[in-house]
DNA sequence: AGCACGCCGACT
DNA sequence: GTCGGCGTGCTC
């Protein structure tokens, strides 16, 4: 313990210079927004330097937090001495301490936890270094000399077998110890023999994260069309002006983004400087990485379920500048990157880009913070922006750019919209396959030409219900109805993922009128086979991908024509890609369209649109049939119409009173207990606060709520929420703030603040 | 978040 | 009379 008094605030150094007291400014991994104060002691003065972490004595106990600044004036009196620094180098600089404490600022949480989420888990636990053994053959052998060592190692099978391996690699390529002890059943200690035999070369050295191409030009750029020419001329000049800004590419699938976006990260390297790459979600068959991969020669793709000890390295060669391009999903936006001057968000629109746990940030909003920050330019790219970069656009706070032809001649597939409720009525019944789809598909099929159908609801049935008294089945922890899968012979529960036994009389009158009703992709599986007798049906959704590369097989087995029809959820909703696909059948357009969220309608469109983009690439055009219960709801009819300007003034229409993004800003409040009567009192007793707050802000901020949330209970924790809305953040902001140690748990009650919500369930 | 301190119910 | 429940407050 130091006292911050006098005597103690000057310390003498070796040469003989006195300094002045140095404080260290340290934040925890703790939901508490708290600078604290310690003081560094002589020994650590040199070594520390802000974004490093420290060993610290809290409470009564050695905790780690991370330094975030240095001062000579503490805010207490009595400060404790550092015990120690964990880091050589800081693991995050100046712009990375900036960005975690706005973060922390704006989503409402501590800048420790800020921090603790934007370093990743292995550079935390300082995984180390991985060392991999590189074996090379050595000098170059003739024919005759190869033979006589194979000769003298007669005796020596598995030698002999390591050897005969290394020759037959091209010569000097280079093998990790590992595979090769795979492929020869050969092990180290012979391996080790054998070097000293001088028949072969051992190096020691860390693994190459990077995608270094030693050799082998880069892929050249393609030819532009007029108008990627005229978009490119007018990034140029964007990326030439002292403040770059943020760049809306508003185009249509397949008019060529990507080599856009190639050929602007090309400038950009050519001034020097780095890019950062985002997509919504990183996949093996993505086109897009593959494309980046081929055109630069040092990229990182960051993974985030990668080997911990490859991810280190990675790490470590993006923060000592060995990258030039990062690819990678949300939290790659705050891959260590010195000096990016470009940030790319493709498939702008996409809610993967806001996480959905504390800090609850969405990556668009912060690629943009960071581009400030660093002087950067954004560019988000998408076929059908998110109402709130559209509206920016309009306003003239983003320049946008369009482009609305498609590559070649390429044709916009045509989309055709059937009205379930007349095919009900024509067909007296419900039919999932409409007559119109199952035209449509057999000539497709006879034309032997491929066809996706696009259902978002995995399983069998999704209710299951008693036809004498109305009861549902629902998941004992969650208030949700459980979902049939037939396959299992099980029913379950997509929010906790419960199963039980599918039950063959009702639980609750004891009735023997159970109905399975509804359908997802496992029954649609089963109609289509006897629809369709004679042609192979590939079903991808999560249960039938289960197992590791399932998907990406999959799909080359669908794309070499083994299957004739393709059906899934949302997994087969992006990026799919090919020329053979004639047809796209959406089983059911009204899966959002009901959903309690503002955003119901812009998600409908979006997919529709989306799924629609997966036929007509190819010479043979397209055509898209769209199963709806409300076919002339504008979100369909736009989507079908290609129409994005129109849905975008229509939706902009709906949104403007009621004060919903863009024109408003929200947040939301979740209270989860496990005890209804606890929750319930916990979210109205906020809400209180809250609407005298409301009150006192002459109707600027409204309070809705609380209510149960739209799931009222999952995992035996009852749900409950309220919506704060105002024009603009600061009212929240501020608003948040007032009520911020009240959220603290309570009663086995715990609060999670969402700003600018995406998931409203 | 942990952890200590503190104040009221049901146990030896 | 004590053991332990978890409500409140603090951590440089
Ligand atoms: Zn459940
Ligand atoms: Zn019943």
């Amino acid at each position: 313990m130091s006292i911050a008094d006098k005597s103690s605030k000057l310390q003498d150094t070796p040469t003989g210079q006195t300094l002045q007291q140095l404080f260290a400014e340290v934040v925890f991994n703790i939901p508490l927004n708290k600078l604290f104060h310690y003081s560094v002691p002589p020994d650590l003065r040199e070594l520390l330097t802000p974004g490093m972490r420290v060993k610290a004595p809290f409470g009564n106990k050695v905790i780690t937090g991370f330094c975030v600044g240095l001062t000579t004036i503490p805010s207490v009196y009595k400060t404790k001495d550092l015990m120690g620094i964990l880091d050589a180098f800081p693991l995050a600089d100046e712009t990375m301490l900036r960005i975690t404490k706005w973060l922390s600022s704006y989503y409402c949480c501590g800048w420790g936890e800020a921090i603790h989420a934007v370093i990743p888990p292995v550079v935390r636990r300082g995984a180390k270094e991985k060392i991999d053994i590189f074996v090379t053959c050595g000098k170059p052998l003739t024919a005759f000399e190869k033979e006589t060592i194979l000769q003298s190692k007669k005796r020596a099978i598995k030698q002999a077998k390591v050897m005969e391996f290394l020759f037959n690699q091209a010569q000097n390529t280079e093998i990790r110890a590992k595979e090769l002890m795979k492929a020869t059943g050969g092990t180290m200690s012979m391996l080790r023999q054998l070097e000293r035999e001088n028949l072969l070369q051992l190096e020691e050295r860390q693994a190459d994260a990077v995608n270094a191409q030693k050799g082998g030009a880069p892929v050249q750029h393609l030819a532009l069309s007029e108008e990627q020419q005229a978009a490119f001329t007018l990034i140029k000049e964007k990326l030439a002006e002292p403040s770059q800004g943020i760049i809306l590419l508003h185009g249509i699938t397949g008019s060529g983004k990507t080599e856009l976006y190639l050929q602007t990260i090309a400038k950009l390297l050519e001034q020097g400087r780095k890019a950062l790459f985002l997509v919504p979600e990183i996949s093996l068959t993505s086109q897009s990485i593959q494309r980046i991969k081929e055109r630069f020669n040092n990229v990182a793709v960051l993974h985030s379920h990668l080997q911990g000890a490859f991810h280190h390295a990675q790490w470590k060669d993006i923060k000592e500048g060995r990258v030039d391009v990062v690819v990678g999903a949300r939290s790659s936006i705050f891959a260590p990157l010195k000096d990016v001057g470009l940030i790319i968000l493709d498939e702008e629109h996409e809610n993967t880009y806001k996480q959905e746990n504390s800090p609850r940030y969405n990556a668009r909003d912060i690629a943009i913070l960071r581009a400030t920050y660093e002087n950067a330019m954004v560019i988000l790219g998408t076929a059908t922006p998110s109402l709130e970069s559209y509206y920016e656009a309009e306003k003239g706070n983003y320049t946008k750019i369009v482009l609305s032809k498609r590559i070649g001649t390429l044709q916009l597939p045509q989309v055709e919209i059937v009205d379930m409720l007349e095919e009900v009525r024509k067909k007296r019944g419900y039919h999932v396959v409409s007559q119109r789809l199952e035209y449509y598909m057999k000539q497709a099929l006879s034309r032997r030409e491929q066809v996706i159908l696009f259902l978002n609801r995995r399983g069998f049935t999704p209710y299951i219900h008693c036809k004498r008294c109305g009861f549902v089945l629902k998941c004992h922890r969650c208030d949700i109805p459980l979902t049939f899968h037939k396959k299992l012979n099980i029913v379950l529960c997509h929010y906790c993922h419960a199963e039980a036994i599918p039950p063959e009389s009702c639980p609750d009158c004891m009735a023997n009128y159970i109905n399975y009703r509804g359908f997802g992709t496992e029954k649609i599986e089963e109609v289509i086979a006897k629809k369709f007798p004679g042609y192979n049906i590939l079903r991808m959704d999560s249960d039938s991908m289960r197992s590791h590369g399932s998907h990406e097989k999959a799909l080359k087995a669908f794309g070499e024509g083994e299957f004739q029809i393709l059906l899934g959820t949302q997994m087969i909703a992006k990026g799919l890609d090919f020329p053979n696909v004639t047809l796209v059948g959406v089983i059911s357009a009204d899966t959002m369209l009901n959903l309690p969220d503002f955003r119901a309608g812009e998600r409908t469109f979006q997919l529709i649109s989306q799924v629609a983009g997966r036929t007509g690439r190819g010479q043979k055009g397209g055509r898209v049939i769209v199963q709806s219960f409300n076919p002339r709801h504008y979100s369909i009819t736009y989507a079908a119409a290609h129409d994005y300007e129109g849905f975008a003034k229509k939706e902009l229409e709906y949104r403007r009173p009621l004060n919903y993004p863009p024109f408003g800003r929200m947040a939301r409040i979740i209270f989860r207990g496990a005890s209804e009567k606890n929750t319930e009192e916990k979210a109205s007793v906020i809400a209180g606060k809250l609407k005298e707050i409301a009150k006192e802000s002459n109707n600027q901020l409204q309070i809705l709520g609380p209510s149960p949330a739209p799931v009222m209970k999952i995992n035996n924790l009852f749900r409950w929420h309220l919506l704060l809305k105002a024009k603009d953040h600061q009212r929240i902001h501020d608003a948040l703030l007032c009520v911020a140690d009240t959220l603290k748990p309570t009663k086995g009650v715990q609060s999670l603040v969402d700003v600018d919500p995406y998931m409203m369930l």
